[in-house]
DNA sequence: GATGAATGAGTTTTCATTCAT
DNA sequence: GATGAATGAAAACTCATTCAT
């Protein structure tokens, strides 16, 4: 019997990451992340119910996590809203700069999860929005953010551009060098791109 | 559910667009797409070589379109560049706005398709991406876009937060309205968020 | 690809009701079922749901002959109860001496079938029975038959008498002469229902 | 849920008895006996070779039973025929409604084990037959008993209905009563057997 | 003896694709 | 070109059994 130093079920997810980033959650085999997890396909199923599980776990994790940071940083007293918001995109971008699989798997799977699974999804993914929300409220309440923006239209804008950018760096990681890529989105979200004089 | 328009070719392709937004393509079947045409599933074979072809024609159709339109665009010169810009996201707009279902198509399915089939991906996509600097870059050179921003980040950054958009006002349609959303856009990709007194 | 003379559907019961009965339900494989019937293991589920449907139809098959059968009997003029309750026993006796396959997978799993799915369960069963109790009953008005006697309990207990001795001999057919347990069979049941004066 | 006598081996059969009458032997897990013992899957394996031992098991105590109980009455001298037959009757009936899991199971999977299983099922079952042919063949010498009638037929006949009967009773236990069953049995069995001179 | 995590062979079912008509 | 019955390879999932502890 084989004995792994590390925890099973973290193998497997992680082997399940990997995978699913490699051929895409639906042309992913289970016995293929058995094979990477370096267990049996029936250990797949004493940790999780069934496939779908495992990605669930996938987006739960990511969105616990970043939803768990973003908490701390909404209710600090000692910044400003853009150093929050900052901090937020230095939060959620390190998040996915950590494990390229993970940003490759969340880019191609979360619309099918969300919108095909609406009961399953993880609560977390909706409550960090809503934390962003504030944070830019904040910021609009101070006047240092255009009070005339939409909230929500905005967050769905500037999630969609994030992770897109972070997967096209994910799949093609020379093209980009992250510190650059950091600044300018950045820079995107509070000033657009008119070359404005100030 | 039948859609007939009395050319079968393009019976298929509209019942594939309606049947992949609402099941997703990897759980939509052949037979599935068949009924809603209103044809065999053997003539699901007859115009197309297999079930990804279908896919990749409905994203060659999208982007070419766009290309298309956006190539006679970039040429003309009566236009400033914020102009250009202005009516490049319009267009954009209305070709998603226009088919709901191939919004939702383009938004969960490119990735997969992009990334899991390198070759057979339209090359429309990326002249399109190529046109798209070209205004960008165009506005850079009059100093009317700020030239130190890096086109290539920008543009995934846009089209990003663009999908995202779209697909979320595709799959809740009545959470915005449409003019809002196509102004906010606009607004977001010119000015960013900060609220900058002029 | 095979052309048999038959019918497909027909073709795969008769295999399943073999199978069945050599095997038992569980312990067969739809591969050996398609094997048998001359098919491919697809064509089993072009014409059947799964495995269990092809054991109800069976049961549906069986039960439905044999009610259609009883109900003409019931209503004929021309017999006297007793003449009719022996009209039945030949009707059942010959529907599961017929074919040893099918009297064996009857025995087998009825019990399963019955009390495990309690919708899916042929409807013809249990009007069969309500049948075989009007005759019953109507031998009992003419006192004929004993009418002290529990109809719901004499039907329970001849039916479950019957199955047991058919599947015996099916299994072991060379031990009882059917033209014996025929008339064994009538001669217990006559003498045990019949109100003989003494 | 938990059965604990203190005895494991014990346990572990109440358990499968229980188990195996709600949803069929096929469809128990092997891991419900378990947690229904009160023991570990492991343990199960240590007091029985396998699944099927456990059934066989059940099958052996019952019919042991009835056989070491009817070994007695057939010797006694003290009966005549038609006493020993309703004794029999008695003792097969308080064997069967002492337990209604019991009765579901040996109803339910005596047949599969049976001839599926013809060396390694208990040979107290055969032997019990025998044991009640004796008592039939004992009445038929005196005549009290029709010896015209075939006893393997006969004998098979009443078990079956026996059985027939007290599974639905046992099902359904809320439609019979018990002691109406009892004496509708003895009835049916005695008056079709009486050797009657009319 | 007791445990229960781990195994992996085994089975049902699905569905894109084919091809005889 | 049009059909749709037939195919069969592929894959998720199950669960009795084992064995290191």
């Amino acid at each position: 019997m084989r004995i792994k130093e590390g925890n099973k079920e973290t193998d497997i997810l992680l082997a399940a990451i990997k995978v699913f980033a490699e051929t895409g959650y639906h042309n992913s085999k289970m016995s293929k992340v058995a094979e990477v997890a370096g267990v049996s396909t029936g250990s797949l199923y004493v940790y999780y119910k069934n496939k779908e599980q495992i990605l669930l776990k996938i987006f739960e994790d990511v969105w616990k996590k970043l939803h768990d940071g973003l908490l701390i940083l909404v209710e600090r007293n000692d910044l400003n809203p853009i150093e929050k918001f900052d901090s937020m995109i230095d939060m959620i971008f390190d998040a996915f700069t950590e494990s390229q699989a993970v940003a490759i798997v969340i880019a191609n799977e979360q619309h099918h999860l969300q919108f095909g699974n609406p009961e399953g999804f993880t609560e977390y993914f909706e409550k960090f929005l809503k934390l962003g929300e504030r944070i830019v409220e904040e910021g609009m309440k101070t006047e240092v953010f255009n009070p005339n923006v939409d909230v929500k239209i905005f967050r769905h804008f500037y999630l969609g551009g994030f992770r897109e950018l972070i997967t096209n760096w994910a799949v093609n990681n020379e093209d980009f060098k992250l510190s650059k890529l950091r600044q300018n989105i950045k820079f995107f979200a509070k000033n657009g791109i008119l070359n404005i004089k100030r």
